[in-house]
DNA sequence: ACATTGCCTGTTATATCATTACATAACCGG
DNA sequence: CCGGTTATGTAATGATATAACAGGCAATGT
């Protein structure tokens, strides 16, 4: 399944979150302008959409957020991060295979078998170290 | 501050997740008998408490779960995260020291500040590594 | 004593995030 | 055509979290 194949609403939603430069909740995407005019109305719509967007990895869900992103680097080889400026916003992805590792055997040694991994970093951006 | 200087609404509050093996949400607290007995009826008076036990790092707050769990590790010298079981719910602490020097730098490497990690870990306890 | 301050509390209402339930339509492989 | 799967529409509800405002109560300074 490519990209190409998202159906109409798939579609609406993931150029809604593309077009963004930073993390839209879904009730966010549901207010866009852009999205209403397609039709797009009730939070289910959303939401279906942005489940089959995540399972097919064009879109992230950030936990401490409640919000989603588009991915912006194309299927990923191991797990993603993110790091959020806590002023602006702005949101990028982190790779955090080296996380995974020191994670699993953590994990390992608690007898725990690793399956998905949630790395979420809060900060400030180059434009908003300085300030409030 | 000791923790027996907490207020009675806060005693209640740590009280209901130490003696939880598994991390409950606000409103899981608030329906519990030894908390509604106590007299706790409305949600932002957990939240309340809640908010002061994370301040006094006597309590987490889990953002996957929307949940918070009593801390059973005192003080903290490095950064917590935490490892769920996605069957049964168990969740332990664990260090994430080691993944703060990575993602510090690899934020660095992207021009941000790193201020706040949230580390978490989702998979099977040995209890339940088998089965559904 | 009195006023000021800070912190905790109670109450009500509201905001925000996400899912359930059920019906309908579209699509595809027998 | 039939039966299975996936996508959609609509309405209602559930789950999580905060806003706004009033009052209590102890510590402090004068
Ligand atoms: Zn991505
Ligand atoms: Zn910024
Ligand atoms: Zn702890
Ligand atoms: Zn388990």
């Amino acid at each position: 399944m490519t990209s190409s194949d998202l159906t109409r609403n798939q579609q609406v939603v993931l150029k809604a979150l593309s077009g963004s430069n930073v993390p839209l909740s879904a009730y966010d995407i549901l207010d866009l302008e852009q999205v209403r005019d397609q039709g797009l109305k009730a939070p289910l719509t959303i939401y279906r959409a942005l489940d089959k967007l995540q399972a097919l990895e064009l879109v992230h869900r950030i936990e401490s957020l409640n919000a989603f992103v588009a991915c912006d680097h194309g299927p990923h080889s191991e797990p993603v991060g993110f790091m959020s400026c806590d002023r602006c916003r702005k949101t990028i992805e982190l790779p955090v295979g080296a996380c995974e590792d020191v994670l699993r055997s953590s994990a390992k040694a608690n007898g725990f078998k690793l399956d998905r991994i949630t790395v979420e970093v809060s900060g400030r951006c180059t434009d908003c170290v300085e300030g409030t």
